[in-house]
DNA sequence: CGCGGGTTTGATCCCAGTCAAGTCCCGTGG
DNA sequence: CCACGGGACTTGACTGGGATCAAACCCGCG
């Protein structure tokens, strides 16, 4: 089989893997660390666009040509394998499975883009956060970093959070506490300790999509 | 080449292409009309994650395989072409441009739901709905249905605009009333009157990152 | 003429944004 | 050793944008 991969990309938290605006002709997966990938408004606004966990295909938009849309940057040390988006056509010729792999990834983050744009727009503080939690929880799980206490590690400032579920800081801040007893973020960590009471709260119905085909 | 199509779908305004929780094993291209994929909360709340206009894909999530979380509604008379989903191993093996295009159009669509994200994140309502007539104007136009007048037609309610912007249908309305001087949408038709206005309203552009320090 | 769905408008309320301190903690340098 | 400074996190007081409630209004239609 071909290789694909055009060098293995290291970047320190608070780094960017690429900005907003750059025409990359790169695109990555993700295989260790945890990052954001944002978006920024003319008037100093910021996005979380989404998060960034091991196992992600990151910048994959790259295939429409044209500047990103959006930077990634690190929330803890991050280790990445870069592959040439040119090189996509050869992959779409030579290995039909691995292609149908991409897209299916590219499904599955649409899938989960459309919940973070019902959140957005139809849950209240309280109920986004619950959401985030459970969510960024059980994705982490899924992928093997949650400890025997249950617990996963979450770089993130309170500010990202915010910016991901478009609240101000001080009200993320204080909707955080709010959630306290049922969930303690602190020390980088998170920990889930009532999972039924945040998902009531949360309005979820907590179906998640299967698991993915290996790229 | 195989013939992928899987029959031709007709719906009238109101009816659903398919529901959420649907096991449905085919996925569409739009030909004619205009919809909305709408995914329902626990509590009532209605979120059209975005519209569907001729040319798009609908339901590709489909290849996820399991339940349908969206609900595709249509707003006026639509017609679709149908596809067989277990049918897509044979397009990436047999046609891999094709396949090629389907991942673009998945990626073009990730890109636009990144910016729905950012809109419901970070603007105001008036900023949303400026943002949304243009977007939905230029979308449009580009597909060749502004007439001379270059007004298009636009079939929904604003209770579906609300929906989509995460507003309430009367703050929609009185948003609306608002922006009368620069975009006109009634009768179905909708008209920019102003483009330059409504885009300084809107803060589209977004080139580069302001700079704010990394971090 | 009455009815129902969609649109418009006014009055009131409250969730979350903003402003402003203050605390905790860690790294640096005197 | 402590003083200092800066970044992240907390907390309180105040404000306002948008939600909610409640009526009209404006059709097309039976």
């Amino acid at each position: 089989m071909m290789n694909f991969r055009a060098g293995e990309v290291h970047i320190a938290p608070g780094e960017a893997l690429y900005h907003e605006g750059d025409e990359t002709s790169y695109f990555y997966t993700a295989r260790e660390g945890q990052g954001v990938r944002v978006k920024h408004l003319p008037n100093g606004g910021r996005q979380v666009v989404n998060f960034i966990f091991p196992g992600d295909v990151v910048g994959l938009q790259a295939i429409l040509e044209g500047a990103a849309s959006n930077s990634a940057i690190a929330a803890s040390p991050m280790v990445l394998c870069r592959f040439e988006k040119r090189r996509l056509h050869e992959l779409y010729r030579n290995s039909p499975d691995r292609a149908y792999a991409l897209t299916w990834i590219a499904a599955a983050e649409e899938h989960f883009l459309g919940e973070t744009i019902a959140t957005l727009g139809q849950r209240n503080a309280l109920q986004r956060m619950a959401w985030a939690l459970l969510k960024i929880h059980h994705r982490l799980s899924a992928i093997g970093l949650a400890r025997e206490e249950g617990d996963v590690p979450l770089p993130f400032k309170q500010r990202d959070l915010a910016d991901a579920m478009g609240l101000s800081l001080v009200h993320t801040n204080k909707t955080l506490a709010r959630l306290r007893p049922l969930a303690t973020w602190e020390n980088g960590r998170l920990r889930i300790t009532n999972k039924e009471a945040l998902a009531e709260l949360a309005l979820t119905d907590c179906a998640l999509p299967p698991d993915r085909p290996l790229l």
